[in-house]
DNA sequence: CGTAATTATCACAAAACAATCACAACTGCA
DNA sequence: TGCAGTTGTGATTGTTTTGTGATAATTACG
């Protein structure tokens, strides 16, 4: 997955010393150097993180901190301060930076704080996942434990690899629905992923054989000529 | 249903700010800036949640924590210590906390674990199963005795590292599930280790070379192919 | 019924991943 | 401080999975 950060920092060198290494590291980042800017590219796109000098020549860090948190999605914060002290950190944390780091400070150290920041970020999403995704799906005879990664066919366990579990996992969470194989490329695969369309049907072939009874004649896993795939639906046929 | 928490910190900036933040998200904070305090708080009501620091100023957060574990009811237990080293140690002892954040830590992140906490209090509560914390544990011929941090296979005492303990006896505690080496790293060595993934490795390689049978056919910490590991689950197999 | 287009199957090499080992850095402790 | 044990990391080897090419089977449609 992409990470989209947003570097706000008037000093274009910082800025763009930054930008540079955030790039090195695969991330894709932006820059703004005031806070009118700052808020115009936050309202367009959708960051993971924000990178927030406090001092900055029309607005100031800590209004604008409010206000992105007041957004609807979260994102993190990590800020950048000239002063270290105790209060500036509380005032920091209490407008609701997740970081803090204090200038002149290291790349290296940003790098690390960057990547500490995304872990936890990661981290909580998964605590936060069991609202909204199950846990376990069952769907006819196949019963799919998302924790245990396990399969189950008529209470049979069977043993599917990683992608055969995920794509079986993304078919069952969309059930009824086509698929054509550049979606199931980009959407299980990964966006970026590049490769043959081929290489689906391969791993169809492969999971139906392990999950059909009659793999020449699917229960689960269709063909949808000249389109893609589909997982069949409970009540509509074919 | 109102949701009352005892925030236990000495220094009053941070538990003051704390406290706000509780109360704007409609929860029902109060404050003990001492362990005598806290004990006392305690007793008189009822909370569901306490946020504990471990370093105060008379008694330490350990001997909290146990002795709040002790009551009737169960409490949720979120402690706030100041390094990592200091935390691997607690998450070590397993006194029972159900989270933890090291310092400092930002608002928007305690606020998520708070909510994920109670979310996680009202799913067990649901279930009415109390074997969450259970002083040892029996798992084949594995028996872990938390306490004593003591590991018999098939009746033979075998000596682990502290880490080793760890890793195994968060395994042992669930059991089926799969954990990529992230989320191990994040769980067991605690979220803002940084470190290598294959270090993971190493560490099972040598748990299993203390705890197996056949280090090259585990019976109990299974590899999960592209994904991680997983404690061999009862009932299913391979 | 034949043909072109699409999908299924299979085998294999390459890539991705995991296990292992050795060693240096670190830890707690006497 | 020095020591013994522990832990993290690099390098190497071994294993499983996966992508891909080739080919066979199936489908759509004139």
């Amino acid at each position: 997955m992409q990470r989209k950060l947003l570097i706000v920092e008037d000093e274009p060198d910082i800025a763009h010393l930054v930008q540079k290494h955030l790039q090195d590291a695969g991330y894709d980042a932006d820059i703004a150097s005031n806070g009118a800017a700052a808020m115009e590219l936050f309202r367009k796109n959708s960051y993971q993180l924000v990178i927030l000098d406090l001092m900055l020549p029309d607005t100031d860090g800590l209004t604008l901190c409010r206000k992105m948190r007041s957004a609807e999605e979260y994102v993190a914060i990590l800020m950048l301060t000239a002063k270290s002290t105790e209060l500036d950190r509380v005032l920091g944390l209490e407008m609701g930076a997740d970081d803090y780091l204090t200038k002149p400070f290291s790349v290296p150290e940003l790098m690390a704080r960057i990547k500490a920041l995304f872990r936890r970020i990661d981290a909580l999403k998964e605590d936060t996942k069991g609202i909204t995704e199950q846990a376990s799906i069952e769907r006819g005879g196949l019963y799919i434990d998302v924790n245990k990664r396990s399969v189950q066919v008529e209470g049979e366990l069977v043993d599917l690899t990683a992608r055969e579990f995920d794509l079986l996992l993304f078919f069952a969470r969309h059930p009824g629905r086509v698929f054509s194989r550049i979606q199931l490329l980009d959407k299980v695969w990964g966006y970026n992923h590049d490769g043959y369309e081929h290489t689906v049907n391969s791993h169809i072939n492969r999971l139906r054989s392990k999950i059909e009874q009659d793999p020449s004649e699917p229960q689960y896993v269709l063909t949808v000529w000249g389109v893609g795939y589909k997982f069949r639906d409970q009540r509509s046929d074919a």
